[in-house]
DNA sequence: CGCTTGCTTCGAGTGCACTCCAAGGTCATA
DNA sequence: TATGACCTTGGAGTGCACTCGAAGCAAGCG
């Protein structure tokens, strides 16, 4: 018994450091969910899982014998991961272009980290600028708050 | 002789505490900038900045006696905001409609405030997103730093 | 058995925010 | 005054990221 790979690039035995408990484990260890149990955890509708995965944007995903898709912890911490990629404003060709990465194995390590390094300064101007706009939202908040009192 | 106000709604006596300098403003005080100018400062294209103004998120811009756009301070100041706007995510739409509250004047303070309110709830929320995408993106950088070196 | 629910595929449609085009008028400078 | 860069308009086009629809197969249940 051991514990569920936390993502991809990581089931590796070294991977300790950065393996969450995946919170989506079921009580039997059973592993495999239906797009609409994926859709419940994920927040992604159906179609669009689907769609990621015809862009190549998700790793194989298992089918049952009836050909229907069977999702597993591990797919379920890759979409984690794309979603919140998502949410920094990467476009989705640079998250298919590390998806490729990841599928060509860890030949590819130095250049996704140096993808992934990118990503985090992209990331800190965009705290940074929205940092700014919260100054600017703030003066004009308390403007309105004392114009409003005060007439 | 007086100093510019600093934006829209805050061209009123009160409003010093939240007048910045503008850094657009010439040496000899003139304030007619044209399309080309504004797209040096803005980094807008010609495009967008008459699109904004069709779809009405632009105050209403002065003209030249032959019709040419001629933006002044106040202007230039508007589109900062709304660039910052832009960049928490804001639907254009949203930035409309807070246009169309400052054209209808003094009587929409209250419901400005609201809906800056809430946009900076938002902006807190984005922050947020974007701090946990961090430490994600962090923990990934090191496992590729590590298995990098050591292999 | 029939019904509901959920799944499959591919291709077409949607909404947003620009982005560009064509045809023509204007402005500064050599 | 001529040249070339810059400006005007309305409408059409683009790219992205979904989002939906249609037709049909499969599983569980009263």
């Amino acid at each position: 018994m051991q514990t569920t790979p936390a993502t991809l690039e990581e089931s590796h035995p070294a991977d300790i450091c950065s393996a969450r408990p995946s919170r989506h484990a079921r009580p039997d260890g059973q592993d495999r969910y239906t797009i609409s149990e994926v859709v419940a955890f994920t927040g992604l509708t159906a179609h669009t899982l689907r769609w990621y995965e015809r862009i190549g944007l998700m790793p194989h995903v298992d089918r049952s014998h009836t050909g229907q898709r069977r999702y597993s912890n591990r797919d379920l911490d890759w979409l984690d991961l794309v979603t919140k990629l998502r949410l920094t404003g990467m476009p989705v060709a640079d998250m298919v272009r590390y998806a490729e990465l990841v599928r060509a194995g860890s030949d590819t390590y130095r250049e996704r980290q140096e993808l992934l390094e990118q990503t985090r300064r992209d990331v800190l101007g965009r705290i940074a600028e929205l940092r700014d706009t919260l100054a600017v939202l703030d003066r004009k908040i308390s403007f309105y708050a004392t114009e409003g009192t005060t007439r």
